[in-house]
DNA sequence: TCAAAATACTTGACTTTGTCAAGTATTTTG
DNA sequence: CAAAATACTTGACAAAGTCAAGTATTTTGA
């Protein structure tokens, strides 16, 4: 394979100091009750409309076993409601309590405080132009195909 | 504190986009003989001169014990030699091997490899594109006074 | 129509990954 | 030169993730 050795390496730098500044964002994992995977579940189990096990899965990447004792210990901290579908007894959706709402509201209210330290020094223009260029890459990278 | 929450959405919304890249990027390491982290320790003992636990430790935030361990398991795989340093024999000096340095480069031609398939249905000028956009963003987000 | 295959999930046993704290050897500091 | 600090190691443990077999239900196709 022919490719631009140059190029790539400054993507891979990028990457370097992309993961670095997503691990700092998720740190606040640490602080909360929830694990990473723990808190993507739940941003799944609050986004997606009458929610499965299944549904979790075609979005993360997960094992079926692991993710079943997450939702388990999320009924057991009161954060979801299990119940077999009425339409097909195999499925059982998940809804989010009024708890499990509110601790994901927090986990993004961390979030959100997070990201504004990291961008509180830029100008407004700045932060337009960080914007854009975030856009711009995932222009360039999503496959036309999707979303 | 007060903050522009649109703003903070799409950059969020950037990160996950980008989180998604960046774990399929990770993915290769299930192929390989190493985990994430392993891959990110030979990568400074690749890249640090006359390495040292505590220089890998000052740029990874690893805990001690664990990274002695993976050290440990690195020697017997023979991919480092760990010898204590002469002018202070609390260190150990720590030098990849041949072996080491071809695993190292494997793990880096794969990587290189998922980039190039990442950017081939770019044109050159687009690829320039991209690269000037991380460029930038490396450049909002990175602290003055780092690098 | 009904047995076989597929689906959705659960459970037990296990491995990998990561953490904590105490311990050893050496060096630095006052 | 004793006390504190540094660099690393080790044992015990906990958290995170994987694999495969099992249960209940639904779908498929002869």
């Amino acid at each position: 394979m022919e490719y631009d050795q140059d190029l790539i390496d400054r993507i891979r730098s990028f990457n370097r100091f992309y993961t670095n500044i997503i691990g700092l964002l998720e740190q606040h994992f640490l602080d909360s009750p929830f694990s990473l995977t723990e808190g993507r579940v739940l941003y799944e189990i609050c986004n997606i409309a009458s929610c499965s096990a299944k549904k979790i899965r075609t979005n993360l990447l997960i094992d079926e076993g692991y993710l079943s004792r997450i939702l388990d210990s999320f009924v057991k901290r009161g954060l979801i409601e299990k119940t077999p579908s009425p339409e097909d007894k195999r499925l059982r959706i998940i809804v989010p309590t009024e708890k499990g709402r509110g601790e994901f509201s927090k986990l993004n209210e961390n979030s959100n405080i997070l990201i504004a330290g990291m961008i509180e020094a830029l100008s407004k223009e700045e932060r337009e132009d960080l914007i854009d260029k975030m856009e711009g890459i995932r222009a360039l990278l999503e496959k036309p195909d999707e979303e």
